[in-house]
DNA sequence: ATTACAAATTGCCATATGGTAACTTAAGGA
DNA sequence: TCCTTAAGTTACCATATGGCAATTTGTAAT
């Protein structure tokens, strides 16, 4: 992408620095900004009919992130965001990804592959879900996002990975 | 949407009756054509590195399908699509689809919302890998598409529900 | 009717994970 | 520093599911 595009594009985003147990999209309300990470870690979570919190992905700096089904639907959203960290973001509305979208062929290009790595991002965990045990899908998370690992606790990466807290404190003490 | 949309749109599509057997779509292959089907079932799987095969979805008539990734990207897709049945299809290309998105509205709100149940169901998968036994997938699949259920041999939708034909055969006694 | 083959069932036991309760460790506020 | 609370660990046992092997059932071709 030109340079001259990019700067026309960052001129949409909106700088937001925010502290640890924010929400950045809550659930039941609809999720009017996307955003790009610069610095920190996001959970994205439901919580299910017996009202225990399923952390469903997390995002770690630098990435962009939303809600597909909220944000571009202008739908509520059945998730929460929330920050881990204190974390620096950068914001752009619905109205200006529409314009951008309209009007800006990079963008657009922009807007499809977020949607292909979301897609593809669904597909991974399902399949891991699927086959994997416990542990494989632990040690794969320690592959791709050390970071994640170290600065998460534990019961939230456990939910995440579709185990309790004591299976994958087990967990870790045998891969150590 | 108004008769004559629909007629209009209704050109672009060919018919196809094929057998029990045939691959739609195929790994490897860029899949050239998103289809309608009017009658039968599909199963779509891909192969895991063990050389198991996993199914990871059904398709029962009426309904669309095509495969988000290898259609939309024009890539080789990672998965099979069998038909289970002998079926009667209306199949439109990529080209005529690229068509379509540009000239006609209503189309181009057609492809949004397949993009967007497609996203839904995965999401749905994902939670139900997570929280539910084997036993709740079950029931939910008799409830929500009892036709696949009835036609379908168990060991195909044992790989579905993520558990074995001998651990499906059980629960099915079970239920009875 | 007979054979052949795939699909499905079931007894048996192994393994993975769940869940309680007790305990230890770590971290932040008065 | 002490206190309080959350996070993490671990022993113990319960439950869910895996997987082999043997058997039965269903189905299609001859």
């Amino acid at each position: 992408m030109s340079d001259d595009k990019a700067d026309l594009i960052a001129t949409f985003f909106k700088e937001e620095t925010l502290t640890k147990g924010t929400l950045i999209i809550n659930e039941g309300k609809t999720s009017k900004k996307s955003f790009f990470l610069e610095s920190g870690i996001v959970r994205c979570y439901i919580i299910d009919l017996e009202g225990n919190e399923i952390t469903t992905r997390f995002f770690s700096a630098p990435d962009f992130l939303n809600d597909f089904l909220s944000f571009f639907e202008q739908q509520p959203s059945e998730e929460n965001y929330e920050l881990l960290t204190d974390a620096k973001l950068h914001s752009i509305s619905f109205t200006d990804v529409q314009y951008c979208f309209h009007n800006i062929p990079e963008f657009r290009e922009w807007g499809r592959m977020m949607l292909t790595l979301n897609h593809v991002f669904l597909k991974k965990r399902m399949i891991a879900l699927h086959k994997e045990t416990a542990q494989e899908r632990y040690s794969n998370l320690i592959k791709t996002h050390p970071e994640i690992v170290q600065q998460v606790p534990l019961h939230m990466i456990a939910s995440y990975l579709g185990v309790t807290k004591y299976s994958l404190s087990r967990i870790r003490k045998e891969i150590k």
